[in-house]
DNA sequence: GCGATACATTACTTTTTTGTCAAGATTAGG
DNA sequence: CCTAATCTTGACAAAAAAGTAATGTATCGC
């Protein structure tokens, strides 16, 4: 359970993005030279959110990327999918209705759990846009541990009950 | 963002385990068969599962595995985080304190993402036991749920106050 | 004690994921 | 139209994860 490779990277690079002002794009080396990947790599991930819709790529002297929305609409949770729908394939193909491969009986209760985490997981990440990830950091910050109070607060009184 | 398939396994052995009455054990091939996968593969989660407390162990004719501990004492949070800190060593050595390593800036803005994250799965797998998965699992379905609820509503009301 | 059973541990192989390279295609500017 | 800048795309290489094999060690039952 962790954050790839290709979901941060992808992220930072939309992160230098949003910071753009209105009109002005970056290459692909530029960005690269900012998160410390090769231009090759870079140029795979933009790729990915280019044929997802979350950029906009031109090409030419003057070429570069920039967001096809404003950040404001943009929200973590389409951004990480994206990011990880291209490279992987669901690890379990019982969840995905090829019911034949797998061994695991439908009422095995790790299912849903492992369901239940990845709709935690987008809901969270569905609460954050582009434009709040890089307009005000320590809200982020705040609405992620306002969630996780939440959490934990539940947790309590559901078992104290 | 996804669950290994190391995390899966290890976790299916681990609730085959938590659904034996007190003092019987399982032995790695009638785990592995169940699961349907090979006794070598069984045999290495259960050793990390036993390093890290979670199982015991006994050799022999008689051998096998059981719960180090009653299922109503082991969190899901604790399971998860056994089995990926065997393979896994951050994914960002910024995070880990080696700074020197890592090209990010500290207020990249998505370092707090990414920890939040970490933290909020945690909170909800630390809401969840074994025997709780094991029991009813419509309990566990519904522990979710309700999670996921209450995130939602904090989201609205967040966005429109 | 002896042999059968089963865990322990390390080394190895395969597969998946990441990252790189190189040749092609498109655009701006002169 | 020509060149330089830049994205596009598919093939390839390296690294990481997952899974396998094999050898060793402990325990039980006779």
């Amino acid at each position: 359970m962790k954050v790839s490779s290709q979901e941060e990277y992808g992220l930072r690079c939309l992160v230098q993005l949003a910071r753009l002002p209105q009109g002005e794009s970056l290459t692909l080396s530029q960005m690269a030279e900012r998160e410390g990947i090769s231009t090759a790599n870079a140029g795979k991930l933009l790729w990915i959110l280019n044929k997802a819709g979350l950029v906009q790529s031109h090409r030419g002297t003057k070429g570069g990327y920039h967001l096809a929305r404003p950040a404001s609409e943009i929200r973590l949770s389409e951004v990480i999918k994206v990011l990880d729908e291209d490279a992987v394939q669901e690890h379990c193909k019982s969840y995905t209705g090829v019911m034949d491969v797998c061994i695991h009986t439908g009422d095995c209760g790790i299912r849903p759990v492992i369901l239940g985490l990845h709709e935690i997981v987008q809901n969270a990440l569905s609460e954050i846009t582009l434009a709040e990830l890089i307009g005000t950091e320590a809200n982020v910050d705040e609405t992620l541990h306002q969630i996780q109070g939440l959490q934990q607060h539940f947790g309590r009184t559901h078992k104290s009950a």
